[in-house]
DNA sequence: AGTCATAAATGAATAACGTTCGTTATTGCG
DNA sequence: CGCAATAACGAACGTTATTCATTTATGACT
């Protein structure tokens, strides 16, 4: 009984520089990303992040600038996981499919990155160019016009973007439900797609389906300004 | 000088039920999209918007049950210009190039809209069935199997507005700029495209050619499908 | 070994935000 | 005419991100 306040309070930080290190930017956004995977964008806050680091929210500006410097290291981590080896061994209409896989399975891991796109200051909001020095030259090697080469990156990008926003989405969202008798076609190809794609899967169908649409209406193009220019 | 208190405080409203109604829901929303496109995302306040309305930010409440049911209201009149017409009057790959034009226009017009996307409560954060079941029958009649309609209009979906992101970014994202010999062919190609399309036609361009090229892509894949059928 | 600027934590404080509640004044129905 | 419903105000509350003063430890230089 004599000292137990001391052994619960043992716990409580006073105040002063810590004999070791708690916390570094690194450390600040690896648990970032983790708060972001289970609280969601609204539940990511500076005070619960600090709570997670055991650390007062003020401790937090030592080693980061506020809220959006912490997501914006978060969206540099997201995009260091994009490969763009294949680039360098197959032809740009082959190295595309496994990008775009890699791409939008980046952000379909941590979902509510996918949020954080569109809040984030726009100056840089996207991938690093190093990733596109990459894409860039394989589509110059493979005959795109210079004009052309960011256009056509571009739309894959948007398509990717846009697909793992509706990876996000709940499956059922277009199911009519009540309202069947309102909406009898959407009833019938929701009811069909269920049936022959489950779950998980169908956000991917689409994707695969859109994918491969782009990637061979790109095959013509090319073709065609081939013949064009000859 | 006699009266001159009553005169200048004449603007300020007293408390009570005012004699002429100042807000309903379809006035809130209004003023919602006007600020929304001024203010951006992170600007769009409850007191900011009750301020636009002359009324201080609690009357806002006898009318909408919050700030979601705001930003969800300006949702639904955004979709409501969305034009599905021409899947009455043309076949399915052609009608879908006026719908996408129409469908990245509308938020186009309103950028920070397409943020809004992205926090919006998942519910009911798509477009209005009524516009689906148009789209769906055009798509049977053009002779998809009803498993494939949803995933293909997903995907031209996922395409449209990952495009309509896209177009808020700025033109020259991709620009290195200092380091251009760093990244030599990602120069090369922003400084082509920037000599043959000009402005705000860049992502524009973009568009066109991911949209061309998705729609010959789908033609393709539907040509492929309905020769196995036989 | 001693000094001291610097780094890194706490804790108190602030302004802005969304929202709720009590109050007040007006409307429109019975 | 009476009175419940409506619609405004004004005050208050709990969060949020951020700043600042304070406290304590580190590490480089004399």
């Amino acid at each position: 009984m004599r000292q137990d306040r001391e052994v619960i309070v043992s716990d409580r930080r006073r105040a002063g520089r810590p004999t070791v290190a708690i916390l570094d930017r690194a450390r600040i956004v690896e648990a970032g990303l983790r708060l972001l995977d289970q609280s969601g964008i609204e539940g990511f806050t500076m005070a619960r992040l600090a709570s997670e680091l055991r650390v007062q929210p003020s401790a937090l500006y030592n080693h980061v600038s506020g809220k959006e410097d912490v997501l914006s290291g978060i969206r540099e981590r997201m995009s260091d996981r994009i490969d763009v080896s294949e680039f360098l061994l197959k032809p740009w209409n082959e190295a595309v499919i496994g990008w775009a896989y890699s791409y939008r399975g980046a952000f379909a891991a941590h979902p509510p990155t996918i949020a954080m796109f569109a809040i984030m200051p726009i100056s840089d909001a996207r991938i690093t160019m190093a990733m596109y020095e990459q894409v860039v030259t394989s589509f110059i090697a493979g005959g795109w016009p210079e004009a052309k080469v960011l256009s056509v990156i571009v739309a894959l990008e948007s398509f990717i973007l846009g697909s793992a926003f509706d990876a996000i989405a709940p499956v059922d969202m277009l199911d009519p439900g009540e309202d069947r008798t309102q909406f009898p076609q959407l009833a019938r190809v929701t009811r069909a797609r269920s049936d022959e794609i489950h779950g998980a899967q169908i956000p991917d169908d689409a994707f695969n389906e859109g994918l491969r649409a782009l990637v061979t209406g790109l095959e013509n193009r090319l073709a065609q300004i081939k013949a064009k220019r000859s």
